[in-house]
DNA sequence: TTCATTTACTTTGTATTTCAAAGTGAATAA
DNA sequence: TTATTCACTTTGAAATACAAAGTAAATGAA
């Protein structure tokens, strides 16, 4: 059970990384907005959450604008999704029984 | 999405309390020492998480004496298991895309 | 041109959480 | 009587999380 637990990864652990990391993961890119709208956290949550995950090169950053107005995308970078699926499995085999 | 983060519950977020869940759904009674080894923390910690655990009432203490020496084990409360199982199906869900 | 609005933050400050380390009381062991 | 073990509790520091308010850059409306 030690080497699961030491799989389960401390950046992931909160709700709103947690939701930032799965919607990456079925979603190529995603909005700020649409990440503030989707976890319902305000704009200083969600942007120091980003930004930790970024931090950790979990996920990338894309700016541009979009119909003249301005325009943040995330999207997960290999590692994140590495990572991200180590935890999950790592939650799955302690769940799993052992 | 919103609904399956909302079960994601607070008190099953840490590292400690997720082992000492999975623990005990998988053993009727674990004692204080072999989850302290379990998991490897000090007792502080332990002692502080389960705590937590039991002010849910997720978990039940019981204290004897074996071999003439103190010994407290824990098992999880149904309305522990329920609680836990909520909050690992709410992952399942977060996981296997949206 | 000026003012308002939107986006995506940053800053600030507070509250909560987490944790190790040290201390404690009750019991047994030497 | 002193030491040791167990299962904590207390203390205190550090990290984390969060809301609220503030901000810059751009557009839009008057």
């Amino acid at each position: 059970m030690k080497d699961i637990l030491k799989n389960i990864n401390k950046a992931f652990e909160n709700k709103v990384r947690l939701g930032v990391m799965s919607a990456l993961m079925v979603n190529e890119y995603v909005s700020f907005n649409e990440l503030k709208e989707l976890l319902n956290v305000t704009d200083g949550n969600l942007a120091s959450h980003l930004k930790g995950l970024e931090k950790e090169e979990y996920i990338v950053v894309y700016k541009e604008f979009v119909d003249r107005k301005p325009n943040t995308k995330y999207a997960a970078t290999s590692v994140g999704k590495e990572a991200f699926k180590k935890h999950i499995e790592a939650l799955e085999k302690l769940i799993g029984g052992k």
